[in-house]
DNA sequence: TACAATTTGTGCGTATGTATA
DNA sequence: ATATACATACGCACAAATTGT
């Protein structure tokens, strides 16, 4: 089906398409009215998110675009630059708008906060010690939200910068839409969100970090190579899609000897 | 002096400016080249952190602007736009442009990262400790960008949220710069940007934080009842304002026992 | 190498809606 | 009701980057 016309589009208070002696706007007072260009975005939101544009590939020129919306390139310009700006797409000049992917550089660096003490960032090489599915605890059904009766695939990974481990990482995912994670592939890539992207088209588009001070286990110890009850970061993320739908938690122990966690405000 | 016409604006890339039969752009290919809405913006934040319009202070408004420029109101509205992009202005509907200021709730709560374990957000309230004047250390010196004799000022206070203290706040400044801080104001105001932005014309924009896990010491016992050796998350800030001058280097240690810093990517 | 076609980036102008004082 | 200021939406022209011929 060609996407040529898209109707429901609320126009009642588009100035240029009114006629004067129009009928007398009663109706767009309503609290869920939103501008021509915020609808022109979830629109085009909601065809990405469905698979339709897959990550990596260029969604339609603007003329073009405009011309399906009904909608001047003006206003269709708008929805994308607030698309750029939610990390949705990447706008190149004389190229075109791409659906963003986790491999370019900048992505990739946007989930991982961690700098050595001079301020170098660096990614980190994987090492996973196990994978397992299994019945999720209390805490894991309610982030995920979680189905009764589902399982969750869990990861547990160490990382390392330069040679020396420096994070613990537990990764839980809902089963039900990870399905052949728990052995499949045979090796894992360092970077996941690039493969629940091109593997299982869940597309992680920002996540929530709390940070609390811990005192290492055993398994810290074993896998950091620091002092039983050496002070660490816990990590607690959740990470979700475009629609705010949780994909992923994650809660890593980051020993701060020679990294540390960053954050700009 | 009336600001009626800003002139050197490099235009040489501003097509309906340009007669068909102009001379080949042979310069504008430098590298420093800015488009007109980005030099516009610079020349607006100029002024702002200059102190001719206060923070809090309305400017003119777009059409004043544009036509003081020279430039049409959509180019003068790009700039704007990425000003309240950058927390530097607040533009309402009907009412104008104004410089923002660290007294509207959203701004409070863009420097205190700090929630309860069930994701409430409230402002603490602080108790100080102890106000100095001494010499930097070397660190001190180095970050705060401080010229060879300087001095420091140095307060420390202790915050609580509903009444259990969690964090207790090292506070570095330039005593150059805020020079009669030392003793004054006889009481400290709860959100020190405002003291700085009101009484010293410093505005702080954004900060760097790093965070790392420590014991707890000596002192954190005393004013945060943790036990000795507890982990705690020490965070350290550097506060910088328009330009990124160093303002202000802060080093808090924080008791995640009931609270968690938090961030969102 | 040169040229053309396509696509986004910049800049200008205008009209009307909506919120505020 | 009026005036002001920002918000939305339309349109157009040309610059600059990319790609293919």
């Amino acid at each position: 089906m060609p996407a040529d016309r898209y109707n429901p589009l609320i126009v009642t208070r588009n100035p240029s398409k009114m006629a004067k002696d129009d009928l007398p706007m009663t109706a767009p007072k309503g609290p869920t009215f939103q501008p021509l260009y915020k609808q022109i975005k979830e629109l085009l939101l909601e065809r990405i998110a469905s698979g339709e544009w897959p990550p990596g590939t260029f969604i339609p020129s603007e003329a073009s675009l405009a011309s399906s919306y009904d909608v001047s390139v003006g206003t269709l310009r708008k929805a994308l630059n607030e698309l750029v700006a939610d990390n949705v797409v990447i706008r190149r000049q004389g190229k075109g708008t791409a659906v963003a992917t986790h491999d370019a550089d900048r992505a990739l660096f946007r989930f991982f906060n961690i700098v050595s003490h001079d301020g170098e960032r660096c990614l980190p090489v994987s090492r996973v010690l196990g994978r397992t599915r299994r019945a999720p605890t209390a805490d894991e059904r309610q982030t995920l939200e979680l189905a009764d009766g589902g399982e969750v695939i869990h990861i547990r990974r160490v990382r390392e910068l330069q040679g020396t481990a420096i994070l613990l990482e537990d990764i839980v995912l809902d089963a039900a839409r990870f399905a052949a994670l728990e052995n499949q592939p045979e090796v894992l890539p360092n970077t996941l969100y690039q493969l629940y992207q091109q593997q299982y088209g869940r597309t992680v588009a920002h996540a929530d970090e709390t940070l609390v001070a811990v005192r290492a286990g055993r398994d810290e110890v074993e896998q950091l190579g620091v002092a039983s009850g050496e002070p660490l970061i816990e990590i607690r993320r959740v990470a979700r899609d475009y629609q705010d739908v949780p994909i992923e938690r994650r809660i890593s122990r980051l020993s701060t000897r020679d990294y540390a966690y960053a954050c700009t405000l």
